[in-house]
DNA sequence: TTCCAAAATATTGTTGACAATTATCGACAG
DNA sequence: CTGTCGATAATTGTCAACAATATTTTGGAA
């Protein structure tokens, strides 16, 4: 499927000159693509959107009063950031990871996030920085205490993103908020009800141990934390999604 | 922009379940979007098509047969791997990293080949598994001696690539590929044509110490061998495409 | 009742057309 | 010669309709 030539300029070479810097305007509207993203993208973080629901592109449509072409090409990201599977004729999914994959996002995690605090031990103003994610744990606690569990679940993933933008590198950041989502989708799966799956001690217990700028056992809590979290991963009896309840935002 | 309601299930809860798994026939053609996705993807991993280039949606559906809306759903998966810009209204752009975009992909692939290092070498059987990369560095070199840039290019990331790929993890897999092409698209810009990117002796210096089973002396190589690819990077005067040459198959 | 086949329905894949926006070219004043 | 303005052309954003495929329902026989 390699046998055709790019296009060659016609005539002579006329075609347009590349544009000589971004002057995209922040303000825009930025395209309806893209919220269209957000919107199921923060949904599925927050399981709101289960595992396994079928997203009908009507529905879609009607929801966010957008047209087919807008739904197709927001599914279309949504697919290759593993967050919905397309199914040829068939239609979208959210996705549903499966133990090889949980076994590999857990295990990226663990590498990245341990190297990453390597870096951060490496600020002169991390203690400063750190202040944020103190505040943070304790509106985990709250939320936690009030048994508010989407609030409590975007806290938690907003842990680790946060952590890593303190880092300031965008490429690592982009791959967290990439991770936390499809841990999201796994903890949705396999993690008992009952069970805290990503706990706010083992978060302050991190934060306690970069601030002793203690390499080694800040390393070691993150690596314990992920671990524990994925160890607290049933596979045995998955938590199929319920018909009745899907597709229905419990804000 | 959040102030709308998930559908909730009409009647008495008739949208259909979920799947039961996926049985997806990996034989099918697997989407036409995919396809261009793929071919614009390695068009770019060989710098045949250059930063900065329009890809005027005709002209790509024009090029690989296909509708308008193909074209869109493949760029809009390419925006969001950074490897086509986006502009509204304006069309769409082969990517330009910038700097900031250089330092953070170089940092990021410091940090996760290093890390993947690490597991490689607790695997029983790396030496047997190293072989194919040896071979690899011998095509790399036949490659560079023959002046085929082309192929040069492209087995110098897949160097990469392929060395993760021994982790046996999808995740981290991606990550690299999606860490190469990003690197390919900063070398396009500023290297200086006659510098050797990524050299094949530097690729073969980790391959020895690896070898050796020596952990330090390994991850310092390749950190050593991606700092040196980054310092090669001349901002100063970038290399803007050349309008006649573009969307010209180099092959 | 249960199973199977076929029609009916619903959903996706694709195409084409039209409106909105942007880029290009030429005329003309300074 | 340079720069601005206006008309034309080209390109993108959006939508609606149609064809292809999958799912559900219906009907009938064992």
């Amino acid at each position: 499927m390699n046998n055709h030539q790019w296009p060659v300029p016609e005539g002579e070479g006329v075609i347009s000159a590349p544009p000589a810097s971004s002057l995209r305007d922040e303000n825009q509207p930025a395209g309806e693509v893209e919220r269209l993203y957000l919107e199921i993208f923060d949904a599925v973080i927050d399981q709101r959107l289960r595992p396994g629901v079928k997203l009908t592109e009507a529905v879609l449509c009607d929801a966010f009063a957008c047209s087919r072409g807008t739904v197709r090409a927001a599914l279309a990201q949504l697919q290759h950031d593993k967050i919905v599977e397309l199914q040829p004729n068939r239609g979208a999914f959210v996705a549903q990871p499966d133990i090889k994959e949980t076994r590999d996002v857990f295990e990226a995690r663990r590498m990245v996030e341990a190297a990453i605090l390597d870096k951060l031990l490496s600020l002169p103003d991390l203690p400063d920085r750190l202040q944020q994610l103190w505040q943070m744990v304790r509106q985990e606690r709250a939320a936690f205490e009030r048994q508010d569990r989407v609030s409590w679940i975007r806290l938690s993933n907003a842990f680790h993103v946060q952590l890593v933008r303190l880092a300031e590198n965008e490429v690592l950041t982009e791959l967290m908020n990439s991770l936390c989502s499809r841990t999201s989708l796994i903890i949705a799966l396999y993690d008992k009800p009952g069970c805290s799956a990503c706990s706010f001690d083992e978060h302050e217990h991190i934060l306690q141990q970069l601030s002793r700028g203690d390499r080694q056992a800040a390393q070691q809590a993150m690596r314990q934390h992920l671990q524990d979290c994925e160890e607290r991963m049933h596979f045995a009896d998955r938590n199929v999604p319920d018909p009745w309840t899907m597709f229905h935002r419990q804000l």
